[in-house]
DNA sequence: GCATATTAGTTTCAAATGTAACTAGTTGCA
DNA sequence: TGCAACTAGTTACATTTGAAACTAATATGC
């Protein structure tokens, strides 16, 4: 049943793979809703989302924050510009920096999709009990802070 | 500190959020080396590690079992065959079905590569504790069986 | 103050991916 | 039989993604 030590790679039970499988699952259902009923991608999904919580950042921090590189974000930010979704200035201090923030039409697409997001979450949880989700969070805290590059 | 239930959302709190971007980080890592040492791609890797504990699979089976769809299978093993690490003749029964095995340089790829991904899948796995492991296969165990179109 | 290095963000080009249409083989049933 | 519906796998095309080169602005060190 455990293959962890023997020597033999069971697909079905080899985590890494598991995990990528059921990640994307899920991701993909929830991107999904939004696709569809939005026209926003994946990607500018994740700027507004991030940008909902916290405004004003720049395009660097949003890469940070939402783990996407930074030529994504840009093609994402350049696509809720023509879509008025967002409103960016450049900073005066440094003339390269953005401030990005949501436009009116951005916050409301926000708050439309949060519940969505909000409810596709809850249905994952409550398929585990207070144990395991107490429990499932803390090993992301653990794994976040692995670093892959062995 | 928890969201579920007050709302907001919080993306670095944010179930599918976490999970995708932990399950990326740790496939990417792991892609990283059998890319770098062998030039093989992550879905030629999926079609040989299948095929390594389970021979003489159609595509559709190798589609299946590794959760690609059939034009990323069909891509992979075009590859494999120009690389000569896969071997495919047709089903007599049945002219389109293929019937995919390993060549002799397929199966010592995957000898090769095997324990660099069970060292991989240990190296998370020793992060955790055996209550842990325990809980997320049967975590996992769980939500594949959740179908996510809601 | 001026050349050099860095940083923010964009553009370009190649490779990967997904969707739909296609070819060929098979099944079902009139 | 023989014709419509279906299945396996491939091809073609459009879209997405990633890496590297680029532009513009700022910081650094002499």
């Amino acid at each position: 049943m455990d293959e962890s030590n023997d020597g033999t790679l069971y697909l079905h039970q080899f985590l890494p793979y598991r995990l990528f499988v059921l990640a994307n699952r899920i991701s993909s259902s929830l991107a999904k809703h939004y696709e569809e009923q939005f026209q926003i991608s994946r990607p500018e999904w994740r700027v507004i989302a991030v940008l909902g919580e916290e405004p004003d950042l720049s395009a660097a921090q949003v890469a940070e924050r939402t783990a996407m590189d930074k030529v994504a974000v840009s093609r994402a930010v350049t696509k809720l510009l023509d879509a008025e979704l967002l409103q960016r200035h450049f900073s005066q201090q440094d003339k390269r920096r953005s401030v990005l923030r949501l436009s009116a039409a951005g916050r409301e697409m926000y708050c439309r999709i949060v519940p969505i997001a909000l409810e596709h979450e809850e249905k994952i949880l409550k398929q585990l009990n207070q144990e395991e989700v107490d429990l499932l969070r803390k090993m992301l805290e653990k794994l976040d802070h692995l670093n892959f590059d062995f």
